[in-house]
RNA sequence: GUGGCUAUAGCUCAGUUGGUUAGAGCAUCGGAUUGUGAUUCCGAGGGUCGGGGGUUCAAGUCCCCUUAGCCACCCCA
C-alpha cells in the first residue's frame, strides 16, 4: 500500500507549539486591551451566501473569494476579511445590539491569491470597530486602541500614519475631478513606491486627468514636516475648498484628541498621501508601522467608512475600525527576537522513573494542579537521564524528582533545570502545601 | 493571473566538464552509564535525489512539462 504524502495546501499552513503559544499569547493580549475599551467579541460563520461576499470590493477581490457550491447546491463562499460579515451582521442584529455597537473578531479568513513573504490563504485577522456613530471620540479611539495593542504586545517603536480621505475629496472636487476619486487614489497610494514622475505618469493614463492636475494632487502629497506644519500648509494647498477644510478640522481634532489621550505625539505622523486601496473607507485612515522592520508593511489599518451596510440594510450605518495583522506581527516578533524559545505549556515536570509509585506521582501532579500549578507527568519509566533532556529541551522550569529514597524520606527534590541546583523539599500526600510554596517561590524567582 | 530564482535524509546543506554502491553536520533510536539533562565515545535506522516525460551506453547533474517554496507585479494583513 502506498502512503499519502502528508501536505499542505498552497499557502496554508500548520502551526507548531513554539508558534502557537506566543501566538495564543498575542491574541489574548489583544483581546484584553478589546475589552479594557468596550469593545464586545461576536463570529459569524466561515460560510456565507456567495451574494453576500461579492461585489463589496473591486474584481480583483471577487477573484479571490473561494466559493463553491454546497451539498444542497447553494451557492456559498468562505469569508475574504472580518468587515462585510460584520456589515452583514450589523444589518441583521442592529435592532437588538443597541447603537454604537463596538465589536472585535478575532477570526481566520480565506484568500485565493499568490503566497508570498508574510502572505497567506488563511491567516488570521483581528478586527474592531465601532459602528453607528459619526463622532470624532469613536475615531480618537481607534488610534488610541492601535497604540495600546502595539504597546501591549511589546512594541514601543512605531508610527501610526494617519490622513483623512474627506481632504483628497475636497482636493478632487475643487480640481472638477470628483469622478476619478478612486482611479487617482490607487495611483497616489504608489507613490512611495514608484516616485514622483511614475505617479503623474500613471494618473493622466490611469485615471484621465491632465498633468497640471495631478501635479495639484502631488502638492498635496509632498506636504511633510510636523503634524503643526502641515495643519499650517494644508488649507491654501487645497485651494481653499470647504470639503477639504471641514476634512482638515477633523484631522486636527483627531490627532489633538490622540495625544490628549496619552498616545506619544512622537508616534503619530500625518501622511497625507496615503489613501489605502480599499474603496469605501471615506474620512480618517490610518496604517501603523513598525520603525525597526519599516519593510513588512503596516501591521494595523483602517478607517472611517460612510455606511457599512448600504447593501443590506436602509440603516443608515456609519463606523470606523482597523485590523491587527497578527501573523505579520508575528513574523516581526520573530525577526526582532522577541520570542522565547519555549514550548513547553506548564512550568513543572514530574520525572516518573520508579514504576512501583506510579500513583504516588500522579497523586503529586494532582496536588500541585489543583494549587493552581502547571504540572506535566512523563508517561513512561524511562531512564531518568532521557527524561531530563526532554525536560530541558520542551523548557521547562522545574523538574520534581522521586524515587524510593525520597518516598521514604516524604521528600521531592525540586530540580530547576536552567541552573541545574536541586533542593530537597518536605512532601507529604495531601499536604502539599510547603511544597507548593517552595515551588510557586523558584518559579517567581525564575 | 503574469514574470524571475529554487527543490538532494526529519532539519541545514555537499555532490567536479553527465561516469561504479548519493555523502556530512544536526536531530532520532540503541549502547558505554539498573537514580540526575546542553560534554565524550561506539553503533543503528532513515533517500522513488519534489513528481512525470525526454536526450544518452550512462542523468542528482542536460532538455520539456508539472507541483511546491521564495521574490516581484497586482492587491493586501
Amino acid at each position: 500500500m502506498s502512503l499519502i504524502q502528508p501536505r499542505t495546501l498552497k499557502g496554508f499552513r500548520d502551526y507548531l507549539p513554539e508558534v502557537m503559544i506566543p501566538r495564543e499569547r498575542m491574541m489574548q493580549t489583544a483581546r484584553e486591551v478589546f475589552r479594557s475599551f468596550g469593545f464586545a467579541p461576536i463570529d459569524t460563520p466561515v460560510l456565507e451566501h456567495l451574494e453576500i461576499l461579492t461585489g463589496k470590493g473591486s474584481d480583483e477581490t471577487d477573484r479571490q473569494i473561494y466559493r463553491f457550491q454546497d451539498n444542497g447546491g447553494r451557492d456559498v463562499g468562505m469569508r475574504f476579511d472580518l468587515t462585510v460579515p460584520l456589515a452583514r451582521f450589523a444589518a441583521q442584529h442592529i435592532g437588538t445590539l443597541g447603537k454604537p455597537f463596538k465589536r472585535y473578531h478575532i477570526a481566520p479568513v480565506w484568500r485565493g491569491e499568490n503566497p508570498q513573504a508574510g502572505r497567506y490563504r488563511e491567516f488570521v485577522q483581528c478586527d474592531f470597530d465601532t459602528i453607528a456613530t459619526e463622532s470624532v471620540l469613536a475615531d480618537i479611539e481607534a488610534v488610541a486602541v492601535i497604540n495600546s495593542l502595539l504597546e501591549s504586545l511589546g512594541f514601543d517603536r512605531f508610527t501610526i500614519s494617519l490622513n483623512n480621505r474627506t481632504i483628497l475629496t475636497g482636493l478632487l472636487e475643487g480640481l472638477g475631478l470628483s469622478d476619478s476619486t478612486v482611479p487617482v487614489l490607487r495611483s497616489l497610494d504608489k507613490l512611495t513606491k514608484i516616485g514622483r514622475e511614475k505617479t503623474i505618469a500613471e494618473m493622466v493614463s490611469a485615471a484621465g486627468v491632465t498633468e497640471d492636475q495631478a501635479e495639484s494632487v502631488l502638492r498635496l502629497a509632498d506636504c511633510n514636516g510636523t503634524p503643526e506644519e502641515i495643519f499650517a500648509m494644508l488649507p491654501e494647498v487645497t485651494g481653499g475648498n470647504e470639503t477639504a477644510a471641514a476634512g482638515i478640522d477633523r484631522l486636527q481634532e483627531i490627532y489633538q484628541g490622540a495625544v490628549a489621550s496619552g498616545v506619544p505625539a512622537r508616534r503619530i505622523k500625518l501622511d497625507v498621501s496615503i489613501a489605502r486601496g480599499l474603496d469605501y473607507y471615506t474620512g480618517v485612515i490610518f496604517e501603523t508601522t513598525l520603525d525597526d522592520l519599516p519593510e513588512i508593511g503596516s501591521v494595523c489599518s483602517g478607517g472611517r467608512y460612510d455606511n457599512l451596510a448600504g447593501l443590506y440594510t436602509k440603516q443608515h450605518l456609519p463606523g470606523i475600525g482597523a485590523s491587527l495583522g497578527l501573523d505579520r506581527l508575528l513574523a516581526a516578533m520573530e525577526k526582532l527576537e522577541l520570542l522565547p524559545k519555549i514550548s513547553a505549556p506548564a512550568p513543572i515536570f514530574i520525572a516518573y522513573f520508579d514504576a512501583d509509585h506510579r500513583d504516588d506521582y500522579l497523586r503529586l501532579a494532582a496536588n500541585l494542579r489543583s494549587a493552581g500549578l502547571g504540572v506535566e507527568v512523563y508517561p513512561e519509566p524511562k531512564k531518568l537521564g532521557a527524561q531530563l533532556k526532554y525536560a530541558d529541551q520542551k523548557g521547562f522550569t522545574l523538574a520534581l524528582i522521586a524515587g524510593g529514597n525520597e518516598w521514604d524520606a516524604s521528600t521531592v527534590q525540586v530540580k530547576t533545570l536552567a541552573s541545574k541546583e536541586t533542593s530537597d523539599v518536605a512532601y507529604i500526600h495531601d499536604d502539599a502545601k510547603e511544597l507548593v510554596a517552595f515551588v510557586t517561590n523558584a518559579l517567581a524567582a525564575k
